[in-house]
RNA sequence: GGCGCUGUACCCAAGUGGUCUAAGGGGAAGGUCUGCAAAACCUUUAUUCGUCGGUUCGAAUCCGACCGGCGCCUCCA
């Protein structure tokens, strides 16, 4: 199996430190605001390769953090006059509410800043004892030019970095680069106890201390938005490797970003759609199948018009999903047993996955195969159920599990004798005989006027079946 | 200025030396089935891969130049 590892900017052979298991560390989001659909893409691609890796066998430890001490939090805490705590916990939770509504696994465990501030102080006073890490009146700096390393995985250097250099020049700062790791304490501000006096830690100290602390000082696989990879990675590198003498990650992943009209999707530029909007309008399905189209770590346009094409795409594997389902529940042991290669199917699954995950190929094969299965039925009249249960076997096993782009459980209609449902098999039993006596106009109306409440007929060789949108 | 991503059909997008007369999705056109519709199936929709050169028996794929889009270098998935 093959990643594009950022730090080498090479496709490398996946090799975890202690298989079966993989550490992965993803990093989630400050918790303000409800995130927005550029940030899904990351957490759903992330996912993805969370869950694949668990369909080749892997045990995947798989943390995801929520920072929940930051300056814009705080603003946001003074705007709604609430405490940060209160902005936090809310966010938080609309955050794991969202990602679920995503279909996104629940991770092994949400670490949060707050949480572990001891860990950070442990690692600050490390970097202190090492001579690398510098106080100025209870504010602690990283001085970067004790990291001989700094600036090797985003590939930079700090000559350059100094050139370039844009920052507002921090006075307390030996060198512009330097970043803080505790702040000292406002007035009106959270605060927690250090060896330092009232403080708060700086952004990107928590994750070498989550990391670290559940995952070990080397961990497999560390994940995230393209933006991160400066300054925050290189700083958790700095921070991590200087503290423990010892490599941080193995493999570095970055997901490209969300454009709209070839603009990065962001919160500063204002155009931006939260995540819980667009899925008020399509299926979590349709938003991973959306993603999964395309190569991670590029740029991706996002629009409406897009989204609705994999709506489209969706639908088209619900329908023979649909038709699976009932090709089951017939029962039949006498019918045709079509020959399809299963095996074959799966090895083509796995072989481009194993390819850094190439999910864009991985959706071409499920679309292949529905394709293929599609065919088998419309040149079938009776098709033996073990058929179709080999078929949705194929389909839950890669397209459910690992893509997240159908929901077979999701299909079941509620049978259940609900007046609702007995009213409409009353229309359609009434439609049938108008349909019989080839007063097909009134037949008609009745389908138009059951679509307008959002109950869509489909006449089939079977009979008529209905499905609520 | 430095580092990185990117330009493939009407739209999205895979493919990075021969199996590419270029996957898959959406759209469009025609056909089969159907009373009709929907679904599904079949056929068609890039001899061409930003432009111009070069390397090679052979390039969308490698090299060079040029043109265009985006990002990071400051909080950001």
């Amino acid at each position: 199996m093959l990643i594009n590892n950022t730090f080498s900017k090479t496709k490398e052979e996946f090799r975890p430190i202690n298989p079966p298991n993989v550490t992965m560390y993803v990093c989630g989001p400050t918790v303000y605001d409800y995130f927005h659909i550029g940030n899904a893409r990351s957490f759903i691609m992330a996912d993805i390769i969370r869950r694949y890796l668990e369909f080749k066998g892997y045990s995947v430890n798989f943390l995801l953090n929520i920072t929940d001490i930051e300056d814009k939090i705080i603003r946001r805490s003074k705007e709604e006059n609430k405490t940060a705590q209160e902005v936090s916990e809310f966010y938080a939770k609309a955050f794991n509410n969202d990602l679920a509504s995503l279909k996104v696994k629940p991770a092994t465990r949400n670490p949060k800043a707050t949480e572990h501030i001891n860990e950070m102080i442990s690692i600050i006073a490390g970097l202190v004892e090492k001579g690398i890490a510098y106080n100025v009146d209870g504010n602690l700096f990283y001085d970067v030019t004790k990291f001989p390393d700094y600036g090797k995985l985003s590939g930079k250097n700090l000559e350059e970095l100094e050139a370039g250099a844009r920052i507002e020049v921090n006075e307390q700062k030996k060198n512009p680069l330097d970043f803080a790791l505790w702040k000292k304490a406002k007035e009106g501000e959270p605060s927690w106890d250090s060896p330092w006096g009232k403080g708060r830690p700086g952004w990107h100290i928590e994750c070498s201390a989550m990391s670290t602390k559940y995952l070990g000082n080397t961990i497999d696989i560390h994940a995230g938005g393209n933006d991160l990879i400066f300054p925050h990675h290189e700083n958790e590198i700095a921070q991590s490797e200087a503290c423990f003498n010892q490599k941080f990650v193995k493999y570095w992943m970055h997901f490209g970003f969300l454009n709209i009209q070839n603009e990065k999707m962001s919160k500063s530029l204002g155009n931006f759609f939260t995540a819980r909007e667009i899925l008020k309008k399509y299926s979590a399905e349709a938003i991973r199948l959306f993603f999964a189209q395309t190569y991670y770590g590029g740029p991706l346009n996002f629009s409406e018009e897009l989204l609705s094409a994999a709506e489209k795409g969706v639908e088209k594997i619900v329908n023979l999903a649909e038709m699976i389902d009932a090709g089951i529940k017939k029962n039949i042991e006498d019918g045709a047993q079509p020959d399809i290669d299963f095996k074959n199917y799966y090895m083509q699954f796995t072989e481009v996955m194993d390819d850094d995950f190439n999910t864009s190929k991985a959706v071409a094969v499920i679309f292949d195969f529905v394709k293929n299965v599609n065919k088998i039925v419309s040149e079938n009249e009776r098709i033996n159920s073990s058929f179709f249960s080999e078929t949705k076997k194929f389909l839950v096993d890669t397209a459910e599990n690992v893509l997240g782009i159908i929901h077979f459980d999701s299909l079941q209609k509620e049978v259940s004798a609900s007046l609702e449902n007995e009213v409409i098999e009353l229309l359609l039993s009434v439609r049938n005989i108008l349909k019989k006596e080839k007063n097909f106009p009134l037949a008609d109306q009745i389908r138009n006027d059951l679509n307008k409440l959002g109950i869509e007929l489909k006449d089939g060789k079977e009979g008529t079946t209905y499905k609520k949108k």
